[in-house]
DNA sequence: TAATGTTATTGAACCGTTAAAATAAACTAT
DNA sequence: ATAGTTTATTTTAACGGTTCAATAACATTA
């Protein structure tokens, strides 16, 4: 690591003090240059490829209350290893894949960076946050409840995305309508001339996206006049193995189920394979519809029938409100929901009389 | 953003000075402490919740040669925004969702963390790198030979992820034997009897993953004593819809070819469907062969037949080599080749008599 | 007992930058 | 011409750590 060009050697370079460089570089309000110093300064900079050392301004800047700027937003996703379960893998769903895309990109045009970390559940952020004095953080899934109070107590802005249970006024919100989501889901299925439908899921932790989308499945059953039935619910994981599973399990003892609502797209897939290994066609005997239109939802055969959100377009949102929330601080708290659509492939078939 | 618990806030509770501290922090070796004084200063951290400033950290130890330690670790990925081309979004292939689990999770274990960052393709990451003081990056895919000579400058190690053409001493590298690879998916498909073979690939770029890919599939029907031809060269992008598109072509004009090597799984699904759609059987009328063995692989209907790489390992691979460059200065450098292997599954039917 | 090591601890300089206060120079206004 | 503003720039003191040189306390050796 060779010692590298600083404000000092830049300011030697172009005859001027340190300060004059610092304040130039910055455009600090309210402050006035000659152009020649102006121009004086930025050809030292060329000449030298001066890039501003980022732990000394954060360093520098810390003394100011409220303007600290490392430039860092951190990004929470939940991941823990283990081996057994995908489910605990970042990526096992790709979701995550789209998603840091999109808030990357956001992020990156603004001129900030994006720090990644998994964190076992449950396990605190803060201390990340703390050390790295990061600008604001971006929370997937559930989060830590224990972490909030810090974040209000440091005033560090906080983006919570898919997350419930927190009407908390500090927090900006990102997600998706899931309970009506669920609704729209069970809801087509029952149109379709379904009665008696299953729904395979994740764990039903409380104020969860699953949690949502199981109350909208019963919205819909209750709506139609249809009793839920226990034996009906299906609580695993998000994942490809866990559809399968809960598709042998199906198979076994079928009880009459002619669709199923499963409530993430990897586990719809799994699911609908596990049908097949077990000679049950869909949409011919059972109908299948996910949630998310993840990549694979088309390139699966059939195409899956599906819930989209656009899961670009809320890491975006995601990120547009993190630097808003980050420029302007003490933003009122803003929730911002992202529309659903119902995609009609082909997993889904019209079931006559009953 | 409150101001924070600083190290004198410790020293002046545990009634020593910050030096101590710091030495006992960081277990500094070659100096011994009383075990009382180390208690005094513990139960201060404790009591105030002490995180150290890492700004102040990477700032402070920025004196001494070769230590610098941000415990920052950049890994760059290439992706503009498009909105045409899938492709150039870093997720649009959700390989890379797997191996970025991998290698944060690996990461995070050494106590370090992860910046991560897009980057248009040949535009320069050097000054993120210099700005953040990063100890380490890790490049995926081609990598910008211009700040090639920058990164040994300052001595920065850096770990290309299937890059070719770097046979330079400074570089560690991790990659599969792509070449390899792309014999082997051929030579199985002539083994099965196919002799008219088309390939579908990405920008044949020199010194890339694709290139190599079709390298080792010219190889093979070298080796078998079939003339290549030109027509059977599909070379487009890495993603979904150029599978398709190849497929349409295809479809319009078969000249014969029963057999496909697609140098990536989310081609070979694209393709796939786009020949489904034509009303071209897969295997029956054409067979098809991917690589990478991504997680839709196995979900796709019929299962895709591929060379299997595994991702996860890749990263791991990556991540432990950064460590160790990182902590073991001037390591000499090192390659470490993934191993491969064929999946047989439902997209690749034996052929009789041509 | 004085000289000599050790061991435990501290003081202070320094890292690269920002920000508040100070200064110098150039204009106004009286 | 003198005081008062305004504009352009510099000086200095943080920011929160690390690290080297210095010191104090104690044990050892001659």
């Amino acid at each position: 690591m060779k010692k590298q060009v600083s404000i000092k050697d830049v300011a030697r370079e172009a005859g001027v003090s340190p300060a004059t460089v610092s304040y130039i570089l910055n455009s600090t309000p309210g402050l006035s240059f000659t152009p020649e110093t102006r121009e004086k300064v930025m050809a030292a900079v060329e000449k030298l490829h001066y890039v501003a050392n980022q732990a000394a301004k954060t360093l520098g800047s810390s003394r100011t209350e409220g303007i600290v700027q490392s430039k860092l937003i951190g990004i929470v996703i939940p991941q823990t290893e283990n081996k057994r379960r995908e489910s605990h893998i970042m990526f096992g769903n790709p979701f995550y894949g789209t998603f840091l895309s999109a808030v990357e990109l956001e992020i990156r045009k603004a001129g900030y960076h994006l720090i990644l970390s998994g964190t076992n559940p449950g396990q605190s952020y803060i201390d990340i946050v703390k050390s790295r004095t990061l600008d604001g953080v971006i929370i997937l899934g559930a989060y830590p409840s224990d972490d909030a109070a810090e974040y209000k107590k440091y005033k560090i802005p906080a983006v919570l995305v898919d997350c419930y249970g927190s009407g908390d006024s500090f927090f900006y919100s990102v997600r998706t309508d899931d309970r009506l989501g669920g609704y729209m889901a069970t809801r087509y299925l029952i149109e379709k001339g379904h009665r008696n439908i299953a729904i395979v899921t994740g764990e039903l932790k409380e104020h969860g996206v699953n949690s949502e989308r199981y109350q909208g499945y019963l919205d819909a059953l209750r709506e139609a006049g249809i009793r839920p039935l226990k034996r009906n619910l299906f609580e695993g994981y998000v994942d490809y193995r866990y559809g399968a599973e809960a598709a042998q399990n199906l198979a076994k003892n079928r009880r009459g189920v002619t669709a199923v609502f499963a409530t993430a797209d990897i586990t719809a897939v799994g699911l609908i394979n596990g049908l097949h290994e077990a000679g049950i066609s869909v949409p011919g005997d059972i109908s299948v519809i996910g949630f998310d239109d993840a990549e694979y939802a088309k390139m699966c055969f059939p195409g899956l029938t599906t819930i989209r959100q656009n899961i670009m377009e809320k890491g975006r949102q995601a990120a547009r409100l993190m630097i808003e929330a980050v420029q302007n601080h003490g933003l009122p708290r803003v929730e911002r929901i992202i529309p659903m659509e119902l995609i009609e492939r082909g997993t889904v078939m019209e079931v006559y009389d009953n």
